[in-house]
DNA sequence: CAGGCCTCAATTTTT
DNA sequence: TTGAGGCCTG
């Protein structure tokens, strides 16, 4: 009954809904006995997952089942936060800043920062990101005197945020060896000295308010009471912290429920565990399951496709089928069948490349715009040859990915004096501009800076603003300097102070007399701009505070300064990357990054075997599947026109390598498929497939990685035991390889890709994969029982079969 | 301390 | 092939 009311009372809300994304809209959040009632929303690529998020909040506030306040609804990126916020705001008149939209980073930072004492901060905590933590590290290992070659900060950046992203401080985690121990221990020594610096790690946001909300009772009650409705947009991206910090959150906590005050609030879930390509970055589809099992979700399947037309869709659904370890769910649309997905056969990255410009120039001329047109890649090495062939043609294009505007070294020098003027304890700080730009602060005054540090337990600015000596001037010198700009822009308002810095740093003046640096000068400058609108358009401190509003009632809500705001800004968005915007370009990315977008014309291309599926995923656990998944997403961007290419040859770490079609292309429904070179097809396939399913054989079971002692004819896939290959393929000239790249590539081998040969010790294979030349000439063979090998074909013993 | 030379490695990315 | 990082020299 209620419902109907609703129903009709809100009818503009849910006008434009179908019936399932209505359904999941207006899904009740309260069971009959009163209880809260969570949901999960599977939505499929292209079935309105922002449209259904967006509108369940607008209607939970609109049918007054919630107030703006109480509302949690939290996303991955900050495109996704903004979008779902101008969504929201155009919904309902309804002021969106004071709500608690945005990023799982964005939100604990709030967090953090209103309740900092509680968390055991200092109120100017600084935020690291990936770069800073390396450097980190790197200092700390130096510190430790720990031999750098044994344990790589690179790795130990790795065991770090992976343990804190299953939630483990360094005690809790269970040490098989030594290494592992020592691993540890050092992870440990780091987060003490992120704790003397007043620093946190991306990872360290989450932990450290998942620990403040699980040890304080307070403020956990606080938080729980309030937001009565949580949602989730992109499920099947959380990893196991978010997933625990959204249980305690919502009250489900095993011995944290509190039944008689808080309860537990509704979680409203979307995701796609179809759409699951983060699993490298500690994201795990399983918390879907998790939450199935604990939740006891509603569920919705949104499996109305709005974007890709038939054949385009059906293409994904055959494609993902495939995979056995599915919640299941079946896109359809109502557009017709569309055009066919066309496959290229090209017979070399230049060629593919050269076609590619060509199918653009047609697709422009019959009236897409370039915008609409995406070139997709698995790895961001295959875009250099696709520039050049787009640069040649003059066709503009933009390339996504690379540096953005708070990741540039200009920048966050800048970024970096400001972040002393803060908190001088910040030593990545420190070190970063001590001696930046020049004056003359080496290797020594460092080093003596850092034992004075470690000997008096205190910060490097501390330390270098007591040190006497030779440096002792340059170095107190710079303290100084801090110490006025700090001083002198006390009063100042943010833009002012960001000028006063970059001028009295001498960074402008430094880049000015680069020969290139000015535009790090304009880049500068612009950093001016965006604290003016950083303050325009983000309200004054508003990004940590400005939610807990007086009498809301939050324990020891701590309000925050515009610059603080705008680090931790600079730290969580880091912008844009360098666009070429704003022209009609075509788009370039790899797969990871197109998700969630959506073109007229998608091209995916090197679909080879090694590229894509990657030659790494098919060592890993579930890693075929991943890349299916990869797949699934890059066909599902496409809305009228889809295009596959592979090649027989590419350049590849400065060699040549011969692969075979991606499995992928095999996985695809023939009907649907249009081969643009035909016989290619049969030729490398020998004719026994005719789309749909594999084909059976050996490499069917996957790359079995194994190792032979007895042998030494051969090379296995993993990279470690290809050394051996390496040093003898560099033996071959920089010369040999033009002559045999001028070749046609196949005839110098005793085989070809796809054939059919037998070896003594290995039996049955097919010939999956050629590289190298002339001596070093090796093959990949994929064998029925002894999984892939790279062999010398000048030792072994292997004969063409029929 | 900057720039040249050598070695080595080489998915995917957001915060 | 390209890029990063380390090391040595002017």
């Amino acid at each position: 009954m209620r419902q109907i009311i609703i129903g009709t009372m809100h009818s503009d809300l849910l006008l434009n809904l179908n019936p399932e994304q209505r359904e999941a809209v207006t899904l009740p959040p309260v069971n009959p006995n009163g209880q809260a009632q969570s949901a999960l929303i599977l939505a499929g690529a292209g079935s309105g997952k922002t449209r259904v998020l967006t509108t369940r909040i607008a209607w939970l506030i609109q049918t007054g089942q919630v107030s703006p306040i109480g509302v949690l609804a939290v996303t991955f990126t900050n495109k996704a936060a903004k979008e779902m916020i101008v969504r929201l705001s155009a919904m309902l008149p309804i002021n969106t800043r004071g709500m608690w939209i945005g990023t799982f980073h964005g939100l604990c930072n709030r967090l953090l920062r209103a309740h900092h004492k509680d968390a055991g901060l200092p109120s100017t905590f600084q935020i690291l990101d990936t770069q800073d933590q390396l450097s980190a590290i790197k200092r700390l290992l130096k510190g430790l005197k720990v031999d750098d070659e044994k344990y790589p900060p690179k790795q130990l950046q790795y065991f770090i945020a992976h343990a804190k992203e299953r939630g483990q401080r360094a005690r809790e985690l269970s040490v098989g060896d030594d290494f592992q121990a020592k691993m540890a221990q050092l992870y440990e020594a780091y987060d003490a000295q992120c704790q003397r610096e007043g620093v946190v790690d991306f990872a360290e946001l989450l932990l450290r308010s998942y620990e403040l909300l699980k040890h304080n009772e307070s403020i956990r009650t606080h938080y729980q009471e309030r937001f009565r409705h949580i949602l989730i947009d992109e499920f099947q991206d959380t990893n196991a912290l978010q997933y625990a910090w959204l249980k305690l959150l919502s009250g489900h906590e095993a011995g944290q429920v509190n039944v008689s005050s808080a309860g537990s609030s509704a979680v409203f879930a979307v995701g796609d565990d179809d759409q699951s390509i983060y699993a490298f970055r500690g994201a795990d589809v399983e918390n879907m399951r998790l939450y199935e099992n604990q939740y006891h979700p509603m569920m919705v399947k949104l499996e109305q496709n709005y974007r890709s037309h038939g054949h385009i869709l059906d293409t994904a659904n055959f494609l993902i089928s495939n995979n056995t370890d599915r919640l299941g769910k079946n896109l359809r649309t109502d557009a017709g069948h569309g055009e066919p997905v066309r496959i290229y056969d090209a017979p070399s990255d230049h060629a593919e490349a050269a076609w590619l410009v060509d199918e653009i120039k047609a697709l422009v001329s019959s009236g897409i715009k370039r915008t609409e047109i995406a070139l997709l890649y698995r790895s961001n090495a295959q875009s250099r040859i696709i520039e050049h062939a787009l640069f040649s043609a003059a066709i503009p294009y933009r390339v996504y990915g690379g540096l953005r505007f708070f990741e540039r070294a200009e920048i966050k020098h800048a970024l970096a004096y400001m972040r002393l003027l803060e908190n001088p304890n910040d030593d990545t700080s420190f070190s970063r501009v001590v001696n930046f730009p020049t004056r003359g602060i080496g290797a020594r005054s460092i080093e003596a800076v850092q034992d004075a540090a470690r000997v008096q337990q205190c910060s490097l600015y501390l330390a270098a603003s007591t040190l006497d000596g030779k440096s002792g001037a340059s170095l107190s010198g710079f303290v100084r300097l801090v110490d006025h700009m700090r001083e002198a822009t006390r009063h100042n308002t943010l833009p002012e102070t960001v000028e006063f810095v970059i001028q009295n740093s001498g960074l402008i003046q430094h880049y000015l007399s680069e020969r290139e640096g000015q535009d790090r000068v304009e880049n500068l400058q612009e950093l001016i701009n965006a604290a003016t609108a950083f303050i325009a358009e983000e309200g004054y401190g508003q990004d940590a505070a400005a939610a807990l509003l007086p009498g809301e009632g939050a324990p020891g809500v701590v309000a925050v300064s515009p610059l603080a705001a705008f680090l931790s800004h600079a730290s969580l968005e880091a912008g844009d990357n360098q666009a070429q915007a704003g022209q009609d370009a075509v788009q370039l990315m790899t797969v990871h990054s197109a998700k969630g977008l959506e073109f007229t014309a998608v091209f995916i291309t090197g679909l080879e075997e090694g590229l894509f599926p990657h030659e790494n995923s098919v060592n890993e656990q579930n890693g075929l599947e991943e890349e299916r998944r990869l797949m699934y997403v890059a066909i599902t961007r496409a809305k009228e026109r889809l295009y596959l290419s592979h090649t027989q040859s590419r350049m590849l770490h400065g060699q040549v390598r011969y692969n075979m079609p991606s499995r992928f292309l095999e996985e695809l429904p023939s009907d649907s498929l249009k081969w643009l070179t035909p016989k290619a097809k049969e030729a490398r396939w020998g004719g026994s497939s005719s789309g749909g399913g594999r084909t059976g054989s050996a490499w069917q079971d996957g790359y079995t990685r194994q190792r032979d002692s007895e042998t030494n004819d051969f090379f296995d896939s993993g990279r470690e035991n290809r050394q051996p290959a390496k040093q003898i393929g560099r033996v071959g000239s920089a010369s040999t390889t033009v002559k045999r790249m001028a070749s046609p590539p196949r005839g110098n081998y005793p085989f070809t890709i796809g054939q059919n040969v037998f070896h003594t010790k290995f039996g049955e294979g097919r010939v999956t994969g050629l590289e190298g030349n002339d001596a070093d000439a090796r093959a990949q063979v994929s064998f029925k029982r002894n999984g892939v090998k790279w062999l010398q074909l000048s030792i072994a013993k292997l004969t063409a079969i029929e």
